[in-house]
DNA sequence: CATGAATGAGGATTCATTCAT
DNA sequence: TATGAATGAATCCTCATTCAT
């Protein structure tokens, strides 16, 4: 399998055995994704997630070097891609406004089809917690890519006079923490309110807050 | 110790007994703090606390049925004395602004004087975890206390026209989040902003963001 | 359980726990002694041991930090038992001659009494193995304080004239070799000279190679 | 490659196949003498030997049956070079002093040459230990070949009035605990004395031990 | 023959909890 | 009530060996 113009394996093309081990690579972190959401990663054991997998325990540390690193890895996997859609959905608008509507909708989205991600991230990574144990440099990544994002959204939006002067840093936090907020009391049904009309008083609350009166 | 005049025990009148038994059991909580705090829930071990508290492991088990009872009953204690204050304060006051400088400043002040609460909480109950593993009524309970007594400010205030009219409840989750993510920034040394800026910021997008325009 | 004269405990006297607890830990001991004579250190598991000594596993982790600590300690009790009898014995004795029988019969009646002990030794430590897995300083002590012994007692004969001049270093490590390969032919059943006629040519060889001519 | 004269294989003929097996397998034995020389035998893994052998996990299994096969086939093959050397050596000496000094010599040569063997076997078989785990018919036989020949050069001096009359086996096994231990003393670094002049020592005591005074 | 992914038995150790003293 | 010795369930990870490709 040699490309005929460079000489070299084609990177593109995989192997069967590339494919496999892709796939069973895919299959354990999903497994673990639904363990750890329904039991939480100390409940979780390593034997349950194998076989969750269809696999044998040994099998799974071919893949992954312990039970910390797979939780990691679920959680580093979808925070990328959330940041990712993030990202490219808030570049894609215009105004500041429109762009905090994109934020937010992606995020009901992702409380609509990644409940599981939102279990496990509320319960061990909720607070991106210091403790030693679960520190992650990959998860860091990708929390402080989505903050400094926001960042000079809110930069931009300031310079073009459509918010007033705040604290950009700060303001980036409290539309995450707020947006967190809202998808958890939604995830736990703590609130009343229908999604929709929380959504829209999130982006009101935030939209108001931020302009000039 | 019984009351010359019913007959019965006198409730208000401890035994020597009783003393020494609820010194034993506040001997604890605290030792359970400092350990939880400083390793978290997981590797906290019971010999450490009861070591920590001048006792044998087997005391400890006279005082708190299990690990987890200590760790809800530290997180209740706190969490129920900082609701009394907050109410306490709030009540005080006059307007809603009022009540959010007062609300904001109480945090503020929980922030210096309880780290160990603050890092235990964000660690094991950032999130009021829905896992089997750390429900408790009696924190949920504190919880509910405090979002309640806020929805009322709310309700308070929209009638009077202070505030736009915004589903309460809602609202009153927002300025917790808020809150919350304004106590972890500075506790975690994310935030650059001064304390005293960060907290001036956070009062106005809520006020602002609640507000008329 | 005050001394009248001194005021302090009496260390003399245990207390019934220090009973106890002796007890035990000597109970492990010989258990464990049983074990790795019979199945080796590889193979011999800590439940196993636990339960020859009519003790649960976790009790096993109360008195030795783990499988490994144990085995030093069966060797090191053992050593120390055999090198101080060695030592005893062979100061009471005026000739060089007359030492190397107290020697060589120390070694033949702990033959036929520790032969336990010996089988763990040929097959963990008889080479006092370097490899980091099995070194211990406390058997090293042991083993150095028997070697340097023997070394006096040479030297002690050569000043005297009972020997001729001999590096003393390399013949005392000559007589601990011929011992113990003395006792291991015997314990592995391989020679066929009856015991007391093949030490009798272990002496012979000694005291024939070690004096003039 | 079938012979031309008798319509057989020829036998003395290799094919390219057996050659490239017989390779194989020498490059596994080398492999797993460096290994087992370096972290001993519970130690070393087999990928590990598979790998310093440059080949897969599973190609060492085509060759061995088991992990304890190399390590007997490590060791049957350094004592049969050893052993083969030794007879081939003292055979073509006269008198048994002149045979001792071979045997010596080449245990001395044996050191400089053949750490790695030396290590293992120390740690391994030092004491051609009994336990299930290790024995090995092939080990033994290479053994008793060595202590058989030694054997019959201590009858042959004696007949011829060069040594005393001594049990031979006894005296035999103590030849060879006599220069087990020289080795293992020198090899552990445990000996001040120079080599030459240890070798010296222990020839003497072994001649003087011997002989008629 | 060669490979290396898959297997799963095996074992040391921890620690919350109990209970005899 | 106070103690702390005893318990034993629980679990992560290793690695010799097998087998489909």
């Amino acid at each position: 399998m040699v490309s005929i113009l460079t000489g070299e394996p084609n990177p593109a093309r995989k192997t069967r055995k590339e494919i496999l081990s892709e796939w069973r690579h895919k299959e354990i972190l999903e497994a673990a994704r639904r363990i750890f959401a329904s039991l939480g990663y100390a409940a979780a054991n390593v034997e349950e997630i194998a076989k969750e997998a269809g696999m044998a325990k040994g099998t799974f540390y071919l893949y992954f070097k312990s039970k910390e690193e797979v939780l990691v890895a679920v959680l580093a996997s979808d925070l990328e891609y959330l940041t990712n859609k993030t990202i490219e959905g808030m570049s894609a608008a215009k105004t500041f406004e429109e762009r905090l509507t994109v934020f937010l909708n992606l995020r009901l989205a992702f409380l609509r089809h990644n409940e599981d991600f939102l279990r496990i991230y509320f319960a061990e990574f909720g607070t991106r917690c210091s403790r030693p144990a679960h520190r992650s440099d990959v998860i860091d990544k990708q929390f402080w890519r989505a903050i400094d994002f926001m960042r000079q959204c809110l930069e931009q939006a300031i310079a073009q006079g459509e918010l007033r002067a705040v604290p950009v840093e700060s303001a980036a936090f409290a539309i995450f923490d707020l947006s967190k907020g809202f998808l958890e009391r939604h995830l736990r049904g703590w609130a009343h309110l229908p999604l929709e009309e929380d959504l829209a008083f999130t982006h009101s609350l935030i939209m108001n807050g931020l302009r000039e009166k």
